[in-house]
DNA sequence: TACCAGGAGATCC
DNA sequence: GGATCTCATGGT
């Protein structure tokens, strides 16, 4: 019998518009009034209805609390940044219902190996690239759809191929990756201080600060990571007055955002990307 | 047609 | 430690 879990969140609590088209996760569609992807090896199938934001999810073994995790959903995020200055206060309303995913680690770290010195579209053929190849295939709806590859599958495509799907210069680390994640415990690896994890995810090859820091963010729920990419940077710089490196963005949004200085990173990079008409008015950029 | 893309690694000094 | 080059390849 298929494993379906429905979950109902208001708009304002969870928006799949901001939160699919944020960066963190390239696996997920629109179609219509539907984003669709797969995550944890299941269908997940999101609709507004009736005012409300209706969460499908078919297949897989996740239960309903996994997926609220998933979703971080539990999370209060009004409260997150209780001295938000003026410039996070408009970045924090023009993307309402933005949340930061809590994605499965491996799948993180693999998508943002192919994320370097790369675009999104062509990040997000990739990586369905890969899951076709070697991801474990089901059913749901009438259709065949498959999950991510585990370090075992991937690990085993050969680099020649990787190649062929469009990986590029990347196709050695993303191979080597997998063969070292064969056997590594990402579940306490997660558990760790965020310092002692980014130098441990970086000792995978491909994996550089800011790669290891979107993994530690988005797969690892490490909420205080800061991935400081150009446009981050840009904004600090623009909003902020910053005027370092991206290796000192670390102790400056610690600073300045406080704890949960990856969530606030990740409003401030969709603000940035999707030129938001209300931040930009409001002086934002 | 150039330039860019949610950078990292190698090689310089 | 920092500056510079190269790495595939589609998007814009």
């Amino acid at each position: 019998m298929e494993n379906i879990v429905e979950i109902r969140e208001s708009p304002e609590r969870f928006s799949p518009q901001h939160t699919f088209s944020s960066g963190q996760t390239f696996r997920f569609y629109p179609e219509g009034n539907t984003w669709t992807g797969v995550a944890m090896g299941a269908l997940v199938r999101i609709r507004e209805e009736n005012g409300q934001i209706v969460l499908k999810m078919q297949g897989g073994s996740r239960t309903r609390e996994d997926w609220r995790a998933y979703f971080d959903l539990d999370r209060d995020y009004t409260v997150l940044f209780p001295d938000a200055d003026p410039i996070l206060q408009r970045a924090l309303a023009a993307a309402p219902g933005l949340r930061v995913l809590r994605q499965e680690p491996f799948e993180t770290l693999i998508s943002f190996i192919i994320s370097a010195n790369n675009n999104i579209p062509r990040i997000r053929g990739i990586i369905r690239a890969l899951c076709r190849e070697a991801g474990t295939p089901f059913t749901a709806d009438g259709e065949t759809w498959h999950a991510f590859p585990s370090p075992e599958q991937l690990g085993a495509v050969p680099e020649k191929r990787l190649r062929e799907l469009g990986c590029g210069y990347r196709a050695p680390y993303i191979a080597a990756t997998a063969q070292l994640a064969v056997g590594t415990d990402f579940s306490s690896a997660g558990r760790r201080e965020t310092a002692d994890l980014l130098s441990r995810l970086q000792a995978f090859p491909g994996v550089g600060p800011k790669v290891a820091r979107c993994a530690a963010l988005f797969g690892f729920g490490c909420l205080d990571a800061f991935p400081a990419d150009v446009w981050i940077i840009r904004a600090l710089r623009e909003l902020y007055g910053f005027e370092g490196s991206p290796a000192q963005a670390d102790a400056f949004s610690r600073r300045k955002f406080g704890p949960y200085a990856g969530i606030a990173q990740q409003y401030l990079y969709y603000c940035m990307r999707s030129r938001n008409h209300s931040f930009a008015a409001a002086g934002g950029v």
